[in-house]
DNA sequence: TATGAATGAGCCTTCATTCAT
DNA sequence: AATGAATGAAGGCTCATTCAT
């Protein structure tokens, strides 16, 4: 009777059947989340979706919010697991460029869910996010990542001094995050396409290029 | 979605009085809208805070949803007339990008509305902006615009060969607008406000840079 | 655009259908309320009885608690209206307390909602009533009457001295006031009916023998 | 309402830890549903404050309805137990009577939560102890010594005729009742605390008076 | 042109109760 | 004897929208 009995928290102290419930409710939940963000999402919609029960939801995590967080948390846990398993920091710095700046534009493109989640959480000015206790430090290892290849590309003389790596870092973001964000809008003022495979490459090849070009010396 | 018959839309036809508040619904629209997301905005609160009564909100815009569209269209609109009075085209190449370049991060920044209202009309899918019939058109002229002045660095010189214009022109958007859009989910996993003044000048620095510095012959 | 257009509250600038549709939602809830207590009671079925959209009872009333207050108030408003009407300080000492005795039996008798509400109100403690601007305000002149009779009485030979007149308020409250709130407990603890009109007279003659018969010089 | 097949009801058949279980739901829900009534007290509340789990509350008393009247019961029984402790037959008529009239209030003032248990039952119209079978029995020994006493002090000479035992009966449960059953809106009207000991004492004084003064000759 | 009042559907949340072990 | 997980039915409250004047 540790926890209350109106509300479950602690994922370890789960059975394998509540685990899985939960599981499937996060599931659900992302998928939902990720459509019609979190005001236009439906909480019956996720249950239903999950094959749970409603009460079921509030029990594993309070309320929608909370949801919303976890859900938040675990996308970037996510993305920043494959990026870690990169190994940038063990390439060829060249190579290590290459491969940072095509994965964030395959991974937001894979997972357009990550991208709608972003901007819902930007849209409340990171106001469930900041109550994270995990993404924060997620990101610190990739900054030094980033940094040793720098120096390590300016040291082969390949790369140009005096990079910052946070901007650079943004920048690499940005330059895929904002292309899948914004296919929809971006396709209809353009008048073609972009979630095709081809448009994709060619924002890939275009990006790659826009890196490497800047950090020629 | 067809305007009902009794739904007043051309804004020809009223009065002084009558487009006073008309504005005033619009202006508060697009405060909520920003703020809240469209889903999260009320019918309620717009109305009040335009000084206006509930129903000529439907009387001027017929739903929630075309008041949505209308205030989408304008915020484009109002973008896009500061950008031609850049006037990109008549401008030296360099400089003609440089100012692109920063007029882009700076006007976002100063118009987070604008970001507010791209991000959620790309979770729509970009289902109420493809209604539109004005918007579109608007961006051909940059587009042309960017492939002259792209043709007469690369003719001087000074500007690589081959650029594509459109993604150059996605790139540039990108740099700065995921940087504003995101600038809360950033600040919190970097640690470090992004919003300052001080940052903002260290972004658009970089960003120039990063532009010159790619289109380095 | 004085009052937010989602909850209306001052009762004198409303319409006469409105206030007619606010008085049917207080009579409904008195009902509903006194029947089975604010947490048994079911906005949906005031509403009903009420013949109202419950979003009214809310554009009114704010909350169900809000709502409650002011039932609250309406019945302790009533019942002092009645009893002020009595004009005790008017009357014979003697036929003064007489009447006292009798209208608080016979009134609790004829509204056994009223008693309803003060049973629920402290079980919450007070806390609504607490919050209540304009009750406290109603009893001190029927103390202030209170004390005038009982010196007349006393100067007169008729009452004893030195009674304390809010302790024999309460008493003359409580004579009446359990008999009615606790009738359907006594009635089966005793295993006779007390809300006949035979039994009422009988309880009638009793209390006011009680009084009188203690205040005896 | 009928007993499940798998409900356990006798107490007898219990062994000394199933016991101890039960007994501390019953204490939690004395403690619940006294502040909180019947329909505002929460099931999971109660079985948490028990430290037991829910499935054993519908073990032993199968539904909420009937753990509230087991808990009725034994509030009423353990009142009788104490007032019988008494012996008010076996004292002379003044000094019995001093001390019923004492008792009630004190034991009322002791046990906020019987009286809470009672008002809600007269809410609810003394349904639940009118299907109780002990109940009634416990009082009838009481009218019965009350009448006795009442016939002692008549002869004696210091009580006048003609007194209704349960009319008396009933008033001094009044006068110590109504007090504290309502002191919280009774302190809100008088802007005066009456839960302090002084207070109490000056009510017992007060009524000690009454009762006597009323039984005089 | 403008407004106050009303509506019905739907949303998040909570409840008493039961199932399976 | 005890438990963790699950459920269906509300319950309070809010919303976009329309009516009547």
């Amino acid at each position: 009777m540790a926890a209350s009995s109106t509300t479950i928290r602690a994922q370890g102290e789960l059975s394998a059947r509540a685990r899985a419930t939960r599981q499937r409710i996060l599931d659900a939940a992302l998928v939902e989340f990720a459509e019609k963000g979190m005001a236009g999402s439906r909480v019956d919609e996720i249950a239903a979706r999950a094959g749970a029960n409603k009460r079921m939801l509030y029990a594993y995590f309070g309320s929608k919010e909370e949801l919303w967080l976890t859900v938040l948390e675990r996308a970037y846990a996510a993305k920043r697991e494959e990026e870690r398993e990169l190994s940038v920091d063990s390439l060829p710095p060249l190579e290590a460029m290459v491969r940072l700046v095509a994965f964030n534009l395959r991974y937001t493109s894979r997972h357009p869910e990550f991208v709608a989640l972003l901007n819902q959480e930007n849209l409340h000015r990171a106001a469930y996010l900041s109550r994270s206790e995990h993404v924060p430090a997620l990101y610190s290892p990739m900054l030094e990542a980033l940094t040793t290849v720098l120096a390590r590309g300016a040291a082969a003389g390949i790369f140009r001094d005096g990079v910052d790596a946070m901007q650079l870092y943004i920048s690499i973001l940005a330059l895929g995050h904002f292309y899948v964000a914004n296919r929809h809008t971006l396709s209809t003022i353009f008048g073609t396409p972009l979630d095709t495979e081809a448009a994709i490459a060619a924002r890939e090849a275009h990006i790659s290029d826009f890196v490497l070009g800047y950090l020629r010396p």
